[in-house]
DNA sequence: CGGTAAGCTGACGGCATGACAGGACAAGTA
DNA sequence: TACTTGTCCTGTCATGCCGTCAGCTTACCG
């Protein structure tokens, strides 16, 4: 089932080139972090890794072949952000934890793997179905979580019957990757990163529950 | 002070030069919209525009330069956002009229320009200052004004004393751009384009006023 | 020790880049 | 019309990256 890695043309890897073509992957990691994803060359990437071009090309189709295999590995390590989600209350204090909970976890996942969701984030805007898809893999694992939250909330009447759970859920979503990209934007209106959160975890609030956190 | 239009090698240029640069940014632009930006050439948009590599460096220090420049062009555009929200009333039933307006204008700005929007969004999130300061200039028109919304809303004892107005604002409008750029991902979530709208404008109202809208 | 498959690289044609000098062109002048 | 001037465009070239292949080296196994 878990298809043994394989080259370009056929072979299958051994551990020699396993190792080899993962630290062409770490290597590609480190590049996107400090350059232009525009200008991140094949050649730069291989010579960091102390190996040739043609080395490069044996493992990956291409720079973009090589960047969606990263993206895969992350959104794997993204699907436990479902935890910051499932299962929690939104009522009364608890409610105010798990939005402040999932504001926190969202936002940590966010900044440890920036320059790589950058990547994926232009991928799946610019139309790309591969990337697309693994973006909705990260972001379904907390949409849909939230989601069935505020279904819940519904089906109890404490939230509006007009109310659209996957809109609302989606759009909260789409809100926390948003200022988790531009975290330094917020900088330049005076808004300190310790100031940010709170409001942040204020909005999802009101956005689940339609109410003011109590505290 | 406006700067006549001059070549990279100093000279200014003339009408028919003008004219040339202009329909270099405008293929520019149509290539933006039709393929990656990684993968946007110069030799693509010259032969595009009918022309050679050669001219579009008279006009162009490289891609990025083209690019920002269209940029430019759409902030100042963009500027007339402010218009959505200065001077309206976040009380009653013309509250949830400033939302729905707000909500409506700004997805159609962004889905005009989308394609540009992504480049200016990725080369911002990458850190550089001059795709920074264009989104910035963008954001600021809408972002300033719902700050001295709320404001003025906390200082009438309307809104809770520990909200941070501009980190409310940004992260607002952050969503609204997040949303604008992956409209296409709701649809996946079963979320229609229509019921996206008043979905946004509630959280939108929310958010402002810490209350329901009044329909 | 010899066979086999994995692993790596030098080298090559092809194409984009970016710079330059010089030719084409429009517009004004005599 | 012929000449001049300054703008505008392109042919050409050196450079460097792309993507591929044949062929060499290394590791493993009987």
């Amino acid at each position: 089932m878990t298809g043994q890695v394989r080259t370009v043309d056929g072979r299958v890897a051994g551990r020699r080139g396993q190792a080899t073509r993962q630290k062409l992957l770490d290597c590609l990691s480190e590049m996107l972090s400090s350059s232009p994803y525009r200008d991140v060359k094949v050649i730069d990437v291989a010579r960091k890794a102390g190996t040739s071009p043609a080395t490069f090309y044996q493992y990956f189709p291409d720079v973009e072949g090589a960047v969606l295999e990263i993206a895969e590995e992350m959104a794997k390590e993204g699907a436990s952000l479902t935890d910051l989600v499932a299962g929690r209350s939104w009522v009364g204090k608890s409610g105010w934890q798990a939005a402040e909970e999932l504001v926190d976890g969202f936002l940590g996942f966010w900044r440890k793997h920036d320059a790589i969701l950058r990547v994926v984030d232009l991928g799946a805007a610019e139309g790309d179905k591969r990337f697309y898809k693994i973006r909705m893999k990260i972001l379904n694992a907390v949409t849909s979580s939230l989601t069935d939250s505020v279904k819940e909330l519904q089906s109890k009447g404490k939230v509006d019957k007009d109310v659209n759970p996957a809109a609302v859920a989606g759009s909260l979503v789409a809100m926390l990757a948003a200022v988790a990209s531009h975290q330094k934007g917020f900088q330049s209106w005076g808004v300190k990163q310790a100031e940010l959160k709170p409001n942040l975890a204020l909005l999802v609030h009101l956005g689940i529950t339609g109410k003011k956190p109590t505290r």
